[in-house]
DNA sequence: AGGTTTGAAATTTTT
DNA sequence: TTTCAAACCT
C-alpha cells in the first residue's frame, strides 16, 4: 500500500502503534465536551426515576410521536426502522430530506442515540447545510454541535485529528483539480511522454478513477498493461504523481477518502474508536456513490455485533454522475452487502402533477435492468406536456420567451416560477439574446465560479505557499506571477537542483546559487522573491488572515500589475481580489479565532457562495442555491444545466434541446451505459416540474460556427403521445431513433446570428452568471449588493486636478472621475502615463 | 524572457 | 465560435 506520506515507516512493519491500538480515552475523537456538551446539559430523562423524569419522558414522548405526524406510510416505517441497516429508495419529490431528518430527530427525542453518536453525510455543502438546518428546526441548537457533513470534510475532520497519532502532517494542502492537473503536466512534462497519445487531463481523469476505486500507484504498476502507451504513461504519471504530492505535504480530493480509508484498514483500532462514536451513519445520495466512499462506509459501520446502524438513501433513476465515478452497485446491492437489510420504497410524490410523472415514469422504464419503481400523485392529473419543434435555436428561444410571457401575464405564474434547462452550458447563449432582447429578467446558473478564477486561485497559492512552504505547485504556479524575471529556464535549474537534492523547490530556491547554469540575473531574482516570501510569512505570523492577503496583494506588485494593466478583463480581476479581501474579513468576523490555514482550508474544501458576499459569479452548489433562492425572490427565470438542476424544483419546467446528439449528448448516444444515464438526466429534468412542463427541440441548430440538422431525441418519442400537446411539430413525426446528420444537406449557412452580440463582446469580460442579468435587474441586484462590500480603508474622495501620490506610480494629477461610491474610478496622469484607479483599493494618497 | 501567432479541441460537476 | 496551449518570433 502506497501511502501518501507513509505515515508508518518510522513503525516496525508489523503491528499497530501503541496509540491507535490503546486509544487514551482523554482523546477519544471527537472530544467529549466539545462534541457532547457539558454533562449538565443532558436532558432530565437520563436520571433515574422520578416524578419529574416521569415528566421529561412524558415530553419526549409526545416529541417523538410529533414528529410521525402527517408522513405516509412508507415515511413512517422508514423515520422508526429500527434494528437493520435501511435502505430507503426516495423517488424525485418524495419527501426524502423530510424522512431524514425526522428520522434522525426521532433517533434523539427517543433516546435510542444521543445526537453526539450520529454521522451523517451528504455529497454537497449545500445538501449539509440544508439537512441540518432541518434538523435543527427538530431538536433544536444540538444540531449545531452534530456531525453532518459531505465525505470530504468528514475526512478531512477525521485525517487531521488523527494526523500526529498516524504520523501524518497535519497541516496538509487540499489540491483542487486544477492544481493536481498542473502537478500531472508537471510530472507528464519530465517523463518526456508523447502528449499526443497521453493527454495529462486523460491522466488525471484516470488516476482520479483509479483513486476511487482504492488502486494506488503500486497496485497498478502492477497490473497495468505496460504494451499500451497509455497505461503505462498512466502508470508512470501516477507514481511520480503520489511521491510529488507526498513532498508537497498535500492531499487531492480523491486522496482525502481513499487515505482515511487506508488509515482505518491500517489501524483498525482506530476505525474501532469511530465505530463506537458513531452508532448510527445515515448516507445520502447513496446512489452517488463511488467506491472508495462506500469503502470508507463499510469501514466506519463495520459488520457483525458491533456494526453500527446504516442508513442509506438514494435513487438509483437519479443517479447522472457515473462519470465522475459513481458505482450504482452500491445502491443496488445494498441488499447484497447487508443481509439483513431491510428496503423501503417511497414511491408517492408530492410535487408534480400526474401528467409529469406518468411521462417521467414511461421514459425512465426504458432503461433496463432497474428495480420496479412508479411514482404517483394523490393530485390531479394537470396540464398536458406541450411540445414545440423550432426552425432554429432562436426561435426555439423566442418560443421559449413568449410562453413565459403568456404564463405571467394572466397572472398565474411569476417569471420566478419558471425554469430553462438545457444539456450543455453552451446552449445558454441563445436563450440569453432572446430573452435579453425581449425584456424578460434571468439568471444563469453556473459557469465559472468564484474561485477557479485566475486571480483569485493566483492570490491563495500565495497564502498557501506562506501556510505550506512545501506546497510545490502553488509556489512555481506563483513564481513568475506577476512577472519577475524568474523564467521558464531559471524555473527548470532550480527544479533540477531540488531533484537532485530530494528538496522542495523553496528549498532549493534558498540555494539557487548551486543551481548549475543559473544566470546572475535570474538569481537575483530568486533571492529577491525569497525575501519577500519570507517578508510576507513573518506578516502572515504575525497578523490576520486578511491583512496577510493585503500584504501579499501589494507586496507582490500583483494589484499594481493589474492597475497598470490595458487589458479590460483585469478591472474585474481587481475587483474580484477586493471581494476575496471582503470574504477574508467576513471569515475573520465570524470565527474572531481563525487562522490562516483554518481560512485556506474551508475555502478549498467549501467553494461556498455563502463566504462570497454577492457572489458575482456563483456556481458551486451552495451558490446555485442562493442564485435560485435570488432568482426567486426578484422573480426572474432561472437558467441552468440540467445536471446543476437535480434537487431543485419549479412550477414550469422548459426541457430545451430535445436533439439527438444534443440530449443525449452525442459523445454518449451510442454506449447503451451511457444512454442509460442520459436517460436518468432526462428523468431528473421531467421530474423538476410541479405544474406545467415544455420540451423543445430546434431541427437546426449552430454549435461552434457550424449549422447542422437534428433529428428529434428519442426521449420525446419515449413520453406517450397523448400527454403531449404540439404547438408545432417538426417537418416530420419525431423518429423514436435517429442519427444526427442522417437527413437533410446536412449543413446550413449560419442562420440569423445578428441577435444581441452588443452585450457579450467587449467590456463586461465573463462574468457569465450573476452579472449577465438583464440590465433591468442588475440594476436592482446591484443597490441590494452594497452593505455587504464594505471598503476597509475609506474611499478617499478626489476631484479633477488634485494631486496625488500611488505607491507605485508616484505623484500624478486627476484628470477624470467615473462612477460613484465604492466604484468610483479616477484617471490619473502619472508620470509614466494615464491610468485608471480603482479607489476603492488603489493605493492613492492626496497630497496637497 | 516574454509577447504573438497558429492550430486543435470543445459534455455533464462536487469536493 | 471560443478557448487554450504549444510553437514561433523578437
Amino acid at each position: 500500500m502506497d501511502m501518501l506520506f507513509d505515515p508508518y515507516a518510522h513503525l516496525p512493519k508489523s503491528g499497530t502503534p501503541g496509540r491507535a491500538e490503546e486509544p487514551d480515552p482523554e482523546e477519544l475523537p471527537p472530544a467529549p465536551e466539545e462534541e457532547y456538551g457539558a454533562p449538565e446539559d443532558l436532558p432530565e430523562g437520563w436520571l433515574p426515576a422520578s416524578d419529574p423524569a416521569d415528566d421529561a419522558r412524558r415530553e419526549a414522548e409526545a416529541e417523538a410521536a410529533h414528529l410521525l405526524e402527517g408522513l405516509n406510510q412508507q415515511q413512517l416505517e422508514a423515520v422508526t426502522h429500527t434494528g437493520s441497516p435501511l435502505l430507503i429508495i426516495a423517488g424525485a419529490g418524495s419527501g426524502k430530506t423530510r424522512v431524514l431528518s425526522h428520522r434522525i430527530a426521532y433517533l434523539i427525542a427517543t433516546r435510542r442515540a444521543h445526537h453526539g453518536e450520529i454521522l451523517a453525510i451528504t455529497f454537497t455543502n449545500k445538501a449539509a447545510a440544508e439537512m441540518r438546518e432541518r434538523i435543527e428546526s427538530l431538536v433544536g441548537e444540538r444540531a449545531q454541535r452534530m456531525w453532518i457533513s459531505t465525505f470530504h470534510s468528514s475526512c478531512v475532520r477525521i485525517l487531521r485529528r488523527e494526523a500526529k497519532s498516524v504520523g501524518l502532517n497535519s497541516n496538509f494542502s487540499i489540491y483542487d483539480s486544477a492544481d493536481s492537473l498542473r502537478l500531472i503536466t508537471l510530472v507528464h512534462k519530465g517523463l518526456e511522454l508523447d502528449p499526443k497519445k497521453v493527454a495529462p487531463k486523460a491522466i488525471q481523469h484516470k488516476i482520479s478513477s483509479l483513486k476511487n476505486e482504492l488502486i494506488d500507484a503500486d497496485d497498478f504498476a502492477a497490473r497495468a498493461n505496460m504494451n499500451d502507451p497509455f497505461e503505462a504513461g498512466v502508470a508512470e504519471v501516477y507514481k511520480g504523481y503520489t511521491q510529488r504530492l507526498r513532498q508537497a505535504n498535500a492531499m487531492d480530493f480523491d486522496d482525502l477518502i481513499a487515505e482515511t480509508v487506508y488509515m482505518f484498514r491500517a489501524f483498525p483500532a482506530l476505525a474501532e474508536t469511530y465505530r463506537r462514536r458513531f452508532r448510527h451513519v445515515l448516507v445520502d445520495e447513496y446512489q452517488d456513490t463511488n467506491h472508495a466512499q462506500y469503502s470508507l462506509v463499510r469501514e466506519i459501520v463495520g459488520a457483525g455485533e458491533d456494526a453500527s446502524e446504516l442508513t442509506v438513501v438514494g435513487d438509483s433513476d437519479q443517479s447522472i454522475y457515473a462519470f465522475r465515478g459513481a458505482d450504482l452497485r452500491n445502491i443496488v446491492e445494498f441488499e447484497k452487502d447487508y443481509p439483513n437489510a431491510r428496503t423501503i420504497k417511497l414511491e408517492q410524490n408530492y410535487r408534480s402533477t400526474q401528467t409529469i410523472l406518468s411521462a417521467a415514469n414511461a421514459v425512465i422504464s426504458r432503461n433496463p435492468n432497474r428495480p420496479e419503481k412508479r411514482l404517483w400523485t394523490a393530485e390531479g392529473s394537470g396540464e398536458k406536456i406541450i411540445g414545440y419543434a423550432a426552425e432554429n435555436e432562436h426561435e426555439e428561444a423566442r418560443f421559449i420567451a413568449k410562453e413565459i410571457d403568456r404564463l405571467t401575464d394572466t397572472g398565474e405564474f411569476r417569471p420566478g416560477d419558471v425554469a430553462v434547462f438545457y444539456r450543455t452550458n453552451a446552449q445558454s447563449r441563445s436563450l440569453e439574446e432572446i430573452l435579453m432582447r425581449v425584456g424578460l429578467p434571468y439568471k444563469v446558473v453556473g459557469g465559472t465560479r468564484f474561485y477557479e478564477r485566475k486571480e483569485i486561485k493566483d492570490a491563495l497559492a500565495y497564502l498557501r505557499v506562506l501556510v505550506n512552504p512545501d506546497d510545490d505547485v502553488n509556489l512555481r504556479r506563483v513564481l513568475n506571477e506577476p512577472k519577475r524575471g524568474i523564467g521558464e529556464r531559471a524555473e527548470g535549474t532550480i527544479a533540477a537542483l531540488a531533484e537532485r537534492e530530494r528538496t522542495s523547490f523553496m528549498a532549493a530556491m534558498r540555494r539557487a546559487e548551486e543551481a548549475p547554469g543559473i544566470a546572475t540575473r535570474s538569481l537575483n531574482s530568486v533571492t529577491s522573491f525569497v525575501k519577500l516570501l519570507d517578508d510576507l510569512a513573518a506578516v502572515a505570523e504575525g497578523s490576520g488572515a486578511a491583512e496577510a492577503l493585503e500584504a501579499v496583494l501589494e507586496q507582490t506588485g500583483y494589484l499594481a500589475g493589474l492597475r497598470s494593466s490595458t487589458d479590460p478583463q483585469d478591472e474585474s480581476r481587481v475587483e474580484n481580489l477586493a471581494e476575496l479581501v471582503a470574504v477574508v474579513r467576513e471569515y475573520e468576523r465570524d470565527n474572531p479565532e481563525g487562522s490562516l490555514e483554518e481560512f485556506l482550508e474551508q475555502v478549498s474544501l467549501v467553494a461556498d457562495a455563502d463566504q462570497i458576499p454577492d457572489a458575482p459569479d456563483g456556481a458551486s452548489q451552495a451558490e446555485v442555491d442562493a442564485a435560485v433562492a435570488e432568482a426567486r425572490r426578484q422573480g426572474v427565470v432561472t437558467l441552468m444545466t440540467l445536471h446543476t438542476a437535480k434537487g431543485l424544483e419549479f412550477p414550469v419546467v422548459f426541457l430545451t434541446g430535445m436533439e439527438h446528439g444534443v440530449f443525449p449528448h452525442r459523445r454518449s448516444a451510442t454506449d447503451p451505459e451511457e444512454l442509460a444515464e442520459e436517460r436518468r438526466l432526462a428523468y431528473v429534468g421531467l421530474t423538476r416540474a410541479r405544474k406545467r412542463l415544455y420540451l423543445t427541440r430546434s431541427e437546426v441548430r449552430s454549435l461552434w460556427g457550424q449549422s447542422e440538422y437534428y433529428p428529434a431525441s428519442q426521449f420525446i418519442g419515449e413520453v406517450p403521445a397523448e400527454l403531449i400537446d404540439w404547438k408545432r411539430e417538426g417537418s416530420k413525426r419525431p423518429p423514436a431513433v435517429g442519427t444526427a446528420g442522417s437527413e437533410g444537406n446536412g449543413r446550413y449557412d449560419r442562420l440569423g446570428g445578428r441577435f444581441g452580440g452588443s452585450s457579450w463582446g467587449a467590456g463586461t469580460s465573463r462574468n457569465t452568471s450573476f452579472s449577465s442579468i438583464s440590465p433591468a435587474t442588475s440594476t436592482a441586484s446591484a443597490s441590494t449588493r452594497k452593505g455587504r462590500v464594505q471598503p476597509q480603508k475609506e474611499v478617499i474622495s478626489v476631484a479633477v486636478g488634485d494631486k496625488v501620490n500611488h505607491t507605485a506610480f508616484g505623484n500624478g494629477t486627476v484628470i477624470g472621475v467615473e462612477g460613484a461610491g465604492d466604484k468610483t474610478v479616477a484617471k490619473v496622469s502619472f508620470d509614466i502615463g494615464e491610468k485608471r484607479l480603482l479607489l476603492r483599493y488603489a493605493p492613492l494618497t492626496k497630497v496637497s
